[in-house]
Order: structure tokens, then sequence, then C-alpha cells
DNA sequence: CGTGTCTGCTTGTCAGACAATCGGGAATCT
DNA sequence: AGATTCCCGATTGTCTGACAAGCAGACACG
């Protein structure tokens, strides 16, 4: 029974550094949701966690709240925690809430970054272009941490914390639909051209432009990963 | 409508009363800070809140958590929870936040919901009308309940449930400026007509005019509010 | 076959304990 | 006096163990 449970949730030990233990435990079991090693609908069972992650049941407890409010665990009283399950309805409004918001956070960024932020931006899009190169089918590892790194500098140049944290859980959500159907079908070349008009826009200072490209591009997104969705 | 199974049992789902102690103290505490009994900076301490509320740690911990996801409280590792303070620049991006969030949501409205809905609508803006009359200088307390109603019934309209979550934070945020600056001079009147011009235009189905109306009162609401912010 | 009961697992809550850390004030030094 | 250092109390972070209450499935019963 253990065997299996453990590699869940990566190596075992878990040592107390600088950060709370919390936040480490939270960031573990996020993985493990946005990896899909948890899947929708899985429970999540406070004395498991607490065995495996070596923890005790109050620190457990916080992180299924936080997890909660991020809305990747649903909680139902007296029933507990289960990985979240998103309608294709629910999707559909989720891909459109990151459309107006991410574009409202291009604007911010022609508005509030400054050179340095808009060279990394750059920088970040190329990174997506050449591992978009080489990809053959779905998104490989690499695509993604190099689209994380993208969102982060973007982000960061927005100078927004509410719209970071709003972006932040959105896109986790994003991340739980792809654990829900299949992985989508994989367009990467066809993003990272998006993603290239949306820096070129910002670029030239161009913030309507900008915003416009970007919602280009979560639309496209949202259409290839609407296809691939059941009810 | 399936008349049979919901008229005979009444309103669908049946959902849970007895709530979570921790809810229950969730609540509290948000309404504390939402009416400015704890203003933007003061602390939340842990053995103050278990006095109080005649509640354990454990809990109190839990309901921090809870509140700082929402964003209402910000918590600095080693020192604690204290009301989140919130900057100029944060303010106009949350008011712009929910204008496009909220122009979601009517679309979805306009879609989704049905004629009883919209009736409740409408029923809710004419409260708000009545309640502007009534108020003198700045917001009474009826109009806030009134303008919370109008929205709960948007929301539950609107049917989708990520949508409503992050709607929810992002307007507990925008009562957190309230607090945080002097209340907003107050203009019921004008807010009650620009409701009403977007309850007409979704009585008309007409999504995109409801749209734009809903940014233009938010647009204003912003406005009125942003002049009396200082840095 | 439907119904009622029982049992085990899980959640919700509590009390108490201890180490680590932070902030501020006292004591000290220059 | 002013600056620096040190120490202490308050507070957070975490753990342990405990118990009631609720749900779900098994089981026995009419």
């Amino acid at each position: 029974m253990d065997g299996v449970t453990t590699s869940v949730w990566g190596p075992d030990p878990l040592t107390r550094v600088a950060a709370p233990l919390r936040e480490q435990v939270t960031e573990r079991v996020r993985n493990a949701i946005l990896d899909a090693r948890l899947r929708p609908g899985d429970r999540l069972i406070e004395r498991e966690l607490v065995e495996n992650l070596r923890v005790s049941r109050a620190t457990v407890r916080e992180v299924i709240r936080e997890l909660e409010a991020e809305g990747l665990v649903t909680v139902v009283p007296q029933r507990g925690a289960q990985v979240t399950r998103l309608s294709a309805a629910d999707a559909a409004d989720i891909y459109e809430m990151r459309a107006t918001l991410e574009a409202l956070a291009v604007r911010r960024f022609v508005q509030r970054a400054d050179e340095d932020q808009v060279r990394r931006l750059r920088a970040a899009v190329e990174e997506i272009k050449r591992t978009s190169r080489r990809a053959k089918g779905g998104d490989s590892h690499d695509q993604l941490v190099a689209k994380d790194r993208f969102y982060d500098v973007l982000f960061e140049g927005s100078a927004s914390l509410p719209l970071q944290q709003t972006l932040n859980t959105l896109q986790a959500r994003v991340r739980l639909l792809r654990a829900t159907s299949l992985s989508v079908p994989g367009r990467p070349k066809e993003a990272a051209k998006e993603l290239l008009a949306v820096v070129e826009a910002v670029e030239a200072r161009d913030a309507e432009r900008a915003a416009e490209a970007c919602v280009l591009h979560i639309r496209n997104a949202s259409a290839a990963a609407t296809t691939q969705l059941g009810p």
C-alpha cells in the first residue's frame, strides 16, 4: 500500500529550511495535482498526507485550506477534499477570464516595465520558440518550463500583486484542465508565434495591439483545448 | 425545467446549513475586516482571536490561511498576519479586473439565466434604487445589503463557479479599499442608474450592451474612489 | 427487496507542549 | 549622549494525542 502512494509526492525526507514547512508541503501537493499525479476526483485523505509527507495533521489541514482557496481542491464538509473536477463550461469561463486578465497584465507591462524587463520578455519568448522547435507532438517539459518563465517575467513587469495572484490561480486551473482531458494536441509552434506577436507589440510599446495579440493567443489555446473536452 | 422534481422538494441541491465552525469564524473575521473594525495594517494575533472567538488555535490558523488566499490578510513569515494594505496602483488594478470580469459575468448571465433570474435581477436593482433614494450622504447599510443582493443574483445567474469565486474575492478587496481611504463620497443615485442600464440591456438580451454598461459602472466607481486615495 | 442498524474510517475540533524567531528595551561600551 | 550589543518576552510554527460527530458501505432483518 505504502510503496505506491509515496512515489506520488517525490523524494521523502522533508527538512526544515527558511520557508515555513507548510509552504513546502503546499508546493508538493500542488505540484502533484498539476503534474496529474493526483487526478481530478482523487480524494486527499489527511491521514495519508500525514504519513507520506511526514508532517502533522495541523499542517496538512492548513495546506488543504490554501489549495481550496486556489481552487485546486474542492472540500465538501464532513467528507474531505478532492482534486477539483472542472466542467467544460468552467473550462470555457476560465480561459475567457484568463484572456481578459492577461490582456490587462500585458497593458500594465507596457506601461510599467523597464527596458530590461522587456529584453527579458523577448528572451523568454525566444526560449519558447527554441523549445517548440524541438518538440514533436505535445508539449514537452522544457516547453512548459519556458512558458512558466515567460509568464513570470510578464507578471513581474506588470507590477501588480493582485493581478499576479489572480492570474496564477487561473493558470493553475488551466493546468488542472490539462490533467482532466488528454493533453492538448500541442500546437507549440503556433503558440510560440502568437506570443512572439505579443512581445513585438510590447517592444513597440503598443499596449492595445499587445493586449489583442494576447487575447488571440488564449482564445486559440482555449479552442484547441476545448475540442478535446467531453461533456 | 423538470417541474416535477424541483417543485416537490423545493430548491434543488440540498444545501448544507450546519456549517463547520471554521466557516463561521472565517465569516466573522472577514466581516470585521470588511466593516473596518479591523483596519489595514492591524495585526491579527492568534492568541487574541482564540480568546475572543473561543475557538482553538488550530481553527484560527486555518481561518487565517483562507483569508490570506482571499487577499484580505497578508502573512509575513514568523511575524504573522495583518490586514492587507493596498496601494493606489493596486486599487486601480483591482477595479480594472473587476470591470472586465464583471462584464464577462454579465455576458454569461444573458446567455444562461432564465426568465425568473432576470426578474430577480430587476427586483434587486429596484431595491437599490429605493435605498439610494433614502440615502443622504455616503452609502447606507441598506444600500450595501441591496448591492450584495444584486451581485448574488448576478453571479448565480452567470452560473460559473470560477467566475463567482474570483469576483467575490475581488469585491472583498474593493471593500478593503473602502476601509483604507475615507468612504467613497457616495454617489448612490448615479450607481443605481448605471446598474439599471445594465439590467435593461440584460432584459433586452443584449449581452454586449449589458457588458459595456457594466464596465461603465465600475469605471465610474473606480474614478470616484480613486480621487479619494492618496499614494 | 427494501429497510434498519452497526461499524470503521474520516473529518472537525480541542488542549497542551516546545523550539525558533522577531522586536524592543535594558545594559554596556565608546 | 549616542550607538551597539545582548537578552527576554511575545508570537509564530509545528507536533502529539485525544475525542465527538458524521458518512458510507456492510450486514442483518422483516
